[in-house]
DNA sequence: CTCCAATCTTGTCAGTGGCTAGATTGAAGG
DNA sequence: CCTTCAATCTAGCCACTGACAAGATTGGAG
């Protein structure tokens, strides 16, 4: 058996690796994993870096801390959540139900994201595609009326819905009733909602 | 100045208190200010316990571990939850207003409630305190419609919507348009959506 | 007065986050 | 080829944490 690893395959046991290739992105997969798992707190930065086979200071290098590796998280997530909603951009119902199908696809962006305290609010990356999300959130939501105040409230109630909606979903609080598919059932929330404005001339 | 403090006081400093007096709801009430302050993650068990003025270990006694902590924490705020819940019962918009006040004015609470990954989801007590919440939701928001299919979107939407924007404003994920009173804003929102509905005879 | 159960303390252990200092590596430039 | 250099990673350390075990203290029941 040869002596010497491969620099560019997982670390094998034992000894410095060095130059891991993209440790990096090694730590955010396992964090992402990790989260899956159990949560944004059921981990540990060293565990981590014991899946990536690199040493316990390793990640810190990287990320400055654990609010840092969860500040690329949120930022990361911000970035294909505002992808998800614009390629559905201008659709009440299509924007719904992608904030839905993103939360429940990609679960642990969205458990980061929505959670200032757990980062840092501050990170510029992160603020760029929140802003983008939100955009998004506003253009295809606040133009169902014609007046404006109606459009505030009318684009947080599309977002408070289907926030609430993909929350509970996740934790688990809705009833069995409510246990089938997700995107389903939201499509019939935002219907059951914002049907009477689109579909009929209403107000 | 006399020797012996009154057991009845707060610890003042140093030696043993042994019989605290009430320290369960000593810890119980400095877990709650911790949370306020820095979210359910961002203290310590021993900090509590540094607070309530006792050993380290004490909080063990009452709770097992920081899950049970959580776990006692997470029942009596649903406890609360219901009592105001029942209080609004029979009234969409009171009972909606009544969730997202209930957020707000107990944060601490809340903020453990729905993340059933921070305690023992299995504990009797709480379950039973969410179930009596869960049915004032069912029984004022499922009555609205004859149908009883509609009756299950229009309870999964009025709870959505109010814990979505309970969520989100306590996140600080609003717009600024949305920074105002968030208990004028969440009737708001009740009226929008709920409005044509109720309002043509109310009820 | 004795015993007992509840309550709290002390002591201990592995694991964690964050820090500093040092080792290793690939690449760039003489 | 050799030196330098910055990026990357390791090694070691410290204060702190959660969880556990064993012992001390107390009020109250018998």
């Amino acid at each position: 058996m040869p002596e010497k690893a491969v620099s560019t395959e997982v670390r094998e046991i034992d000894q410095p690796a060095y130059h891991h290739g993209n440790l990096r992105r090694a730590v955010m997969d396992a964090a992402l994993q990790a989260i899956g798992e159990s949560g944004p707190a059921g981990w540990s930065l060293r565990e981590l870096a014991r899946r990536a086979g690199v040493s316990h200071a390793a990640p810190a290098h990287h990320f400055g801390d654990k609010a840092g590796l969860l500040t690329a998280v949120a930022a990361e997530g911000f970035e294909l959540f505002a992808d998800a909603l614009e390629r559905a951009s201008g659709d009440v119902y299509a924007v719904g139900v992608a904030y839905v199908r993103f939360a429940i696809d990609h679960r642990p962006y969205f458990e980061v994201m929505f959670r200032p305290d757990l980062y840092r609010a501050d990170d510029p990356a992160m603020r760029s595609a929140r802003e983008r999300a939100a955009h998004v959130l506003h253009t295809t939501a606040g133009k169902l009326s014609p007046s404006p105040e109606q459009n505030r409230l009318t684009t947080i109630a599309a977002w408070s819905l289907a926030h609430g909606f993909a929350g509970l979903w996740l934790n688990g609080s809705l009833p069995e009733s409510a246990q089938g598919d997700p995107e389903t059932i939201a499509r019939a929330l935002l219907e059951f909602v914002f049907g009477p404005l689109a579909t009929s001339t209403s107000q």
